[in-house]
RNA sequence: GCCUCAAUAGCUCAGUUGGUUAGAGCAACGGACUGUUAAUCCGUAGGUCCAAGGUUCGAGUCCUUGUUGAGGCGCCA
């Protein structure tokens, strides 16, 4: 009788006549007798009836919003219409009580943008306790997708000392005194004073590490977080997130492609199986927000079906070229509706991005083949020597979830790679040396976590899906 | 980094052509309520109109600069 019972497994198998002990937080107080009363272990609330009469008037006051309660009663079936069963109170307890004069959170809708700044009570609500609970069933899926395929989890650095990832503006780690660092009789920074003996950074990807384990594991993924000093302001971006980037030896663009379209349908649908009804919750919260808006800015189907339609059809795979093509033949091409030109050489803009998914395909697109010139210097020379293995996968919405490549194997090739591209080779010698010592071919991708969290949630901005954003000139709690 | 828009009560917003005492809904607070589901009903209180400067007899309203936020773009995942 003491012993607590959660309230998603008691609602998954409620036994009537049964005694109970729950405790939670108040989501609501009808009626001075209706508690509806959540513990954060699902998306359900239970609801308590208080046998105001012989409850004492103190203690009823107390029960108010977000205040913390433990019940002992009894479950009978409910009178009313809202739910199956409900708990008559029988023994209330106020373990954490709340002052609403001061509580910053309402029981009503409030923006986004308000509980963002309120970021310790945000997931207390409804929304950010769906967001968070799918958003670990979604990390666990990444564990479960790899560890069931034999792929070996590799942990890679979070401090980097290597400032040829190539991936963006890196964040500076050091302990020398920011206000008088050794200099060097030539008056620059003094690095190898510093705590590592060199310049170091926070890691903007785990590829490079990944290729190494890739090269002797043969299947690897890394899955941490990832760091990018880039000032994006928009509602896609993070400058700290997390990364999941697979590294397959033997594989090719291909299997590469195979894989990442195969990988994310089943992140998918492990949150269509493991969390219903939270996908349920925000799902009518995306109808209740779009009531209001023109038809026209609606999405076409809701977040349920958008889901499943997903995992049900091919992704579209396009190479490069034949997407410039497909540009350069559109309605809003010919009408001159695009903003940024279409050539064959230039990278393809969001708004050409938009139109590939969201009107040309209505369903994620793998765009690969791209030109060498706008990609990475590890990626593997096509045999055009114009394009090369690389793809990007698009979802709607959202665009870039995955960036990935079959890396280039062939030790001149990369060479020269790494010369044009103005790239100081030394720093890259282990990188060179798989190539000439038992290298292969391999490939692999990254997948940004938020993003996926952000489509399978169907919240509009990347903030509100990772507890603590950091962005430019915000890095509260 | 660039472009656009916004900032008025705790929250979400309205505020006419620049004109007297700045409004509403919700929340809070006080009260009522034994079947509520965004509970409902009655009442009370609540304002440095983002900041600084300027124009004007007079600024929430117009101008300048700044700050913060949102949306879009670029960079990417």
């Amino acid at each position: 009788m003491a012993k607590r019972t959660e309230i998603k497994n008691l609602l998954a198998a409620p036994k009537v006549g049964e005694k109970y002990l729950v405790k939670g937080w108040v989501r609501a107080f009808r009626s001075n007798r209706f508690i509806a009363l959540n513990d954060g272990s699902g998306a359900n609330n239970l609801q308590i009836v208080v046998d105001t009469d012989n409850t004492a008037e103190e203690l009823l006051k107390q029960i108010s919003f977000h205040a913390c309660v433990s019940i002992e009663g009894t479950l009978v079936e409910s009178q009313g219409a809202g739910q199956a069963v409900e708990l008559l109170a029988e023994k209330i307890e106020i373990l954490g009580a709340n002052n609403l004069e001061e509580y910053p959170l309402q029981p009503k809708k409030q923006t986004m943008e308000y509980l963002r700044e309120k970021a310790h009570f945000r997931m207390r609500t409804n929304t950010f306790s769906s967001v968070f609970r799918i958003r670990h069933g979604l990390s666990y899926a990444v564990h479960k997708y790899y560890n069931d395929k034999g792929y070996y989890y590799l942990h890679s650095p979070i401090i980097t000392g290597s400032d040829a990832e190539g991936a963006g503006e890196m964040f500076r780690v050091t302990t020398l005194d920011v206000d008088k660092p050794p200099r060097t009789e030539e008056g620059a920074v003094d690095f190898g004073q510093d705590f590592f003996g060199k310049s170091t950074n926070l890691t903007v990807s785990g590829q490079l590490q990944g290729e190494i384990a890739a090269l002797a594991l043969g299947k690897v993924y890394t899955f941490g977080p990832t760091f990018r000093a880039e000032n994006s302001n928009t509602s896609r971006h993070l400058a700290e997130f997390w990364m999941i980037e697979p590294e397959v030896a033997f594989n090719d663009i291909v299997d590469n492609m195979d894989l990442a379209e195969d990988f994310v349908k089943y992140l998918i649908n492990y949150i269509l199986e493991n969390y219903p009804d939270d996908l349920k919750f925000l799902d009518g919260r995306i109808q209740d927000l779009e009531k209001n808006m023109k038809k026209e800015e609606r999405r076409e189907m809701g977040l349920i079906d958008t889901l499943k339609f997903v995992i049900e059809n091919d992704f579209e795979r396009i190479t490069y070229t034949d997407a410039i093509n497909l540009l350069r033949s559109s309605k809003p091409y010919k009408k001159g509706k695009f903003k940024y030109e279409i050539e064959w050489g230039k990278d393809l803009q969001a708004e050409h991005e938009r139109w590939l998914v969201e009107k040309k395909f209505k369903k994620p697109v793998i765009v690969v083949d791209y030109p060498k010139d706008i990609k990475a210097f590890y990626m593997r020379e096509n045999e055009d020597e114009k394009t090369v293995a690389a793809m990007d996968v698009l979802f709607p919405g959202i665009g870039e979830v995955i960036g990935g490549s079959q890396r280039e194997e062939r030790l001149d090739k990369l060479k020269k790679r790494i010369k044009e591209m103005d790239i100081h080779e030394e720093e890259l010698s282990w990188y060179l040396d798989l190539r000439k010592f038992g290298g292969c071919p391999h490939a692999g991708f990254g997948l940004g976590f938020e993003r996926m969290v952000l489509f399978i949630t169907g919240m509009s901005n990347i903030r509100d899906v990772i507890p603590f954003p950091r962005t430019p000139g915000n890095a509260d709690f």
